[in-house]
DNA sequence: CTTGACAACTTACACCATAAGGCTTAGCGT
DNA sequence: ACGCTAAGCCTTATGGTGTAAGTTGTCAAG
């Protein structure tokens, strides 16, 4: 009886929401998204699964959080500097690259709108620095509305792509239903398997970044 | 016992890869992915869970059959004409409209590649339209891609938004953190609440189609 | 009428989120 | 040194989940 006290004072240490969103998208990021269980993630903490309940509302309440420290990333990584164009680049990188090192979280970000603080500080920093370089305040949000949009879309396709590449589908053609006739299977090896994702995110940014204030279409 | 079965008879009609991924479609457009289980999806067809088994290999095969069934909605609406910028932004177009009418259906699509022949047959069409317009077929190609990010990620942020909205957060503050300061708070407002989506889906599209051919940043 | 195939049903199991309640321990005032 | 309190953790229990295995009912071809 008295042994098993010292025993578990020793081993363990504390628990918290901060240790608790960590270990889950550290699990997240080895197992993927729907092996994440309360079960397991207690047990990758050493503890019973319902002691989460104490620093955390429920599964949902993680999977936000787990955003959240996402997010706190991408702002790390995009700190602003002086050229607002540059900036937005930045930022737009910061995000595919930080959802590029954890693919397997990235199906969790578009859909929770977590306004956390670490991304509306990020957004503010970007929007300051173009309405300072004389953007239309306006344009600037709508600019980096935009921009968002494409790397979370350009995340999420390519990431998961190159998941079902590496884990199961050696070839593009794994991806096809067995019905699919040839013509069709040589357009989406084309359109799949050929590019550089680098490449043609920088593209995307280019056309989007390159001339604001001109009239469009 | 024999009543039994002529009751059967009128009353079940059969069942059908076809008929389980609409009904499939029908339950998340009403309740969500996250509500969609193989017991209710059954009982949503008068039959038990387990009979689907029969015609579909597992869940996951009936969200990639969903998946499937949206994109040749997405195909339908997106038959190309004779301008081949007409036909890439109507084909972006349809994707966001598609989508938007099946808001809670969004989160399986970006992360559920089915290269469904409907998808593969519009991406052709789309490519050789551009081509046969003198397009570079590999810039074509990119371009292709690059629109088809932006147009499913900024599906999948606003049609999540507009759920999100509609459903539990009357107003942009019930989405924040309790500890967002007051600047943050209202960065939020402005760069969620404000802009008129499809005038920004618009923009960014227009962006990206004004001038291919020119160097790029 | 028999046989076979196959669709639908039943049963069974391991796992899930989480509500309710019990035990252990740390930190305090005395 | 003592017990009090509150918080962190654990145990137990409930109803829902995906799906494997085995059973029954139905119809068509022989």
């Amino acid at each position: 009886m008295t042994t098993r006290i010292s025993e578990t004072k020793v081993r363990r240490e504390r628990l918290s929401r901060e240790r608790i969103l960590r270990a889950a998208l550290r699990y997240i990021d080895e197992h993927g998204v729907e092996k994440l269980s309360m079960h397991k993630l207690g047990a990758a903490l050493g503890v019973e699964a319902m002691s989460l309940y104490n620093h955390v509302a429920n599964k949902g309440d993680v999977l936000d959080g787990v955003v959240g420290v996402l997010w706190e990333e991408i702002e790390a990584e995009a700190e602003p500097g002086a050229d607002w164009r540059e900036n937005y680049r930045r930022f737009a990188r910061a995000i595919r690259d930080v959802l590029g090192r954890h693919p397997r979280a990235v199906p969790l970000v578009p859909f929770r709108p977590v306004m956390s603080n670490a991304s509306l500080r990020a957004v503010k920093a970007q929007i300051e620095k173009g309405v300072e370089s004389g953007v239309d305040a306006e344009e600037a949000y709508a600019l980096l509305r935009t921009i968002t949009s494409y790397a979370l879309g350009h995340a999420a396709i390519y990431t998961n792509w190159e998941l079902a590449c590496a884990s199961c589908a050696p070839s593009v053609s794994d991806l096809l239903r067995d019905d699919t006739p040839d013509d069709l299977a040589e357009i989406a090896h084309v359109f799949c398997g050929q590019s550089d994702p680098d490449a043609e995110f920088e593209l995307g940014l280019g056309l989007m970044l390159r001339r604001v204030s001109t009239p469009v279409s």
